[in-house]
RNA sequence: GCACUCGUAGUUCAACUGGAUAGAAUACCAGAUUUCGGCUCUGGGGGUUGAGGGUUCGAAUCCUUCCGAGUGCACCA
């Protein structure tokens, strides 16, 4: 029986005994003692006065008398105003880190749930095949590949998907400019990503569409006008309706130039270390939702205007009117998106869609959820906006247009740059071959650069700052990372010296600072589990942060290798060695691996 | 205008979902350590939680009114 529930048992009984109450085992909570004072549980029991007819600090008294009687695994406990801070005998932490070892030896690792028989499917990074992938698109790959992993660690299935947003007015600018200015320039002959080129027109046209704005308007035209009569957009649209023609010449372009941008994409999910399971493409799915709009017109969901456009009314539920069908019989986002979901649900029957949007489509999804609700959807309560906020720059907002974005490939080769000169300068890895050496670099930049953008809540807007990222001490993964090589590098010694790190249950008393790891070790299946129903992988990145640190500081204030007593000697190396083991579990979480050495 | 989100040390973020004296990191100052490790550890200053009002044993958290920032409200995707 694990530790809370003998607590939350001992506590329901000495109501029972002294106060002659029932309290159901719901009722009942323990919190985690805050630092600054004894003890590793705690009991409020303000909420209980009129329960007890006594003050709470003499509830407390009395809860704390009977729990250090009758159960044995409660050594202390101290009275603070109402709150009741309970201390356990050192035996029970030795049994915990013993019973996590166990644990790790297991098929089931330590903080993962046994397989739940749900299914999860987990749409993310979405990007548009105009321009390469930016910061703002590293914070929604990151979260998504992390929650992938979170959720696979609470027992579901989960299943990877990406729909590529390949086609468009904005694909079109991109053809446009290249078929005007391109001069048959490839990604070999101009020796760039195809990302970054088709990126490059994409700039392109828009620079020269602006100067016909200009032009237009010092003719006298007013800027609105000026924006819609621009041969160039003009040229443009004319495109997407020859691509949705099928025009051939057109057609061939288009893939000739999104071949070049997934070739770039690919190389830099390979660098993330970002994957998926199946890919959907706008191109396939933009005409679909149609049959769902008739399907709601008769069950009178939806309703027919005048000129023949589909609306639904959410008024009730103050998300306005929303259009769901164009007068002349097109699609529009949220039409394709109603069928987009249905399709998937035949493609993979789920239980949950998590979509990693950001949230300035709060609204979007909303709507979408509320129709397919409305509608009948089985699945429709298992659908989930995971709406995370903006990254903003120090020097204000990104805009791709304005070419203040910054870039991801940019951006990661410069943390591994980083990583390559700090860790270098060290010299703690020269027997490393050299591939070995590229392979610790990448480790540290990217997990440093992941650790950063996933340390934040989701859902908030967080201020990205790149002299920031790149640091290699204080709340950052190669700070924790380091900590790893660190355990790892006393394990290495301990094996050599033989010492077995399982001897150690008859131990009756142990550092304060020993306590505090292993209680730190015993939070993270409760980590896990959070960091799965909120959605935050935050929640992980914290836990782990706090642990690398509570083992540092028992590493100044405890002596490994020093010490005389052989079995302590075996406890600490096992200590460690569960840290080691959790360290490299929790960053695992995150999609960040933790070297052995470095 | 309407809707949604957010205002917490100088800065970047926490606060177990209503609990204790609001904590970390960073920067700055002062020390310690160097067990296989330099990126380790300890201490210090730094806060009227945007402002006011309310709810209660108890509020950064809930309600309310202001102030400020952001996003959305396209027959764009």
């Amino acid at each position: 029986m694990n530790i809370e529930k003998q607590l939350i048992t001992g506590i329901q009984s000495a109501f029972q005994q002294q106060y002659q109450h029932q309290i159901s085992e719901e009722d009942l909570s323990l919190q985690p003692t805050r630092k600054d004072f004894f003890g590793s549980h705690t009991f409020v029991t303000f909420p209980y006065a009129r329960v007890t007819r006594q003050s709470p600090p003499q509830t407390a008294e009395t809860i704390g008398n009977y729990l250090k009687e009758h159960i044995s695994i409660v050594k202390d406990f101290n009275v603070v105003k109402g709150f009741l801070n309970i201390e356990l005998a050192d035996s029970v932490w030795v049994s915990a880190l013993e019973s996590i070892l166990q644990q790790y030896q297991s098929e089931q690792p330590y903080g993962f749930q046994p397989d739940k028989g749900k299914k999860v499917m987990i749409e993310f990074s979405s990007p548009n095949t105009n321009k390469p992938l930016h910061l703002g698109h590293l914070r929604n790959n990151f979260l998504g590949d992390a929650m992938t992993k979170i959720l696979h660690a609470n027992g579901y299935a989960v299943h990877k998907v990406n729909i590529v947003n390949d086609r468009g007015i904005h694909i079109c600018k991109s053809m446009l400019a290249y078929q005007k200015f391109g001069q048959g320039e490839t990604p070999e002959s101009a020796k760039i990503k195809g990302d970054h080129l088709v990126g490059k027109y994409y700039v392109e046209f828009d620079k020269h569409y602006k100067k016909q704005i200009q032009e237009l308007q010092e003719a006298g035209q007013d800027e609105e006008s000026a924006k819609k009569e621009a041969p160039l957009i003009k040229e443009a649209q004319e495109m997407l309706k020859q691509w949705e023609k099928g025009d051939s010449e057109t057609v061939a372009l288009w893939k000739k130039m999104n071949g070049w941008v997934y070739e770039g994409f690919d190389a830099t999910y390979r660098k993330i270390g970002v994957s998926f399971d199946q890919f959907y493409y706008e191109s396939d799915t933009y005409l679909l939702g149609k049959d769902i709009v008739e399907e709601g017109l008769e069950k009178k969901v939806f309703y027919r205007k005048e000129d023949n456009s589909v609306w639904i009314d959410l008024s009730d539920e103050k998300l306005d009117e929303k259009l769901v069908l164009r007068g002349d019989g097109t699609s529009v986002y949220m039409t394709q998106d109603l069928g987009t979901a249905e399709l998937r649900y035949r493609d993979w029957p789920f239980n949950r869609l998590v979509y990693v949007v950001g949230n300035e489509q709060d609204y979007h999804f909303k709507v979408l959820f509320s129709i397919l609700k409305r509608l009948g959807r089985p699945y429709a309560d298992g659908l989930f906006h995971l709406s995370y906020g903006m990254v903003d720059l120090p020097s204000g907002k990104m805009k791709s247009r304005e070419g203040t974005v910054v870039d991801a490939d940019d951006l990661i080769d410069e943390v591994i740059h980083q990583a390559r000169k700090k860790t270098e300068s060290l010299g703690k890895i020269e027997e490393l071959t050299s591939s070995q050496a590229e392979e610790l670099f990448q480790m540290l930049g990217l997990g440093a650069i992941k650790y950063f953008l996933l340390k934040v809540d989701p859902k908030k807007r967080m201020m990205f700052n790149p002299e920031e990222s790149v640091q290699l001490q204080g709340d950052t993964a190669p700070f924790i990372q380091y900590t790893h090589a660190r355990v790892s590098a006393i394990l290495q010694k301990a094996k050599r010296d033989g010492i077995i790190h399982k001897v150690f249950g008859s131990l009756q008393e142990i550092h304060p600072s020993e306590q505090e790891v292993i209680e730190i070790l015993t939070a993270f299946p409760q980590k896990v589990q959070l960091a799965g129903m909120e959605y935050a992988p935050s929640v992980i990145a914290q836990y782990v942060f706090e642990l690398a640190k509570a083992y540092n500081r028992f590493y100044t204030e405890v002596s490994i290798f020093a010490e005389k007593d052989a079995e302590k000697v075996s406890f600490r190396v096992a200590l460690s060695s569960a840290v080691a083991q959790t360290i490299s579990s929790g960053l695992g979480l995150l999609g960040i691996q933790a070297p052995t050495q470095m």
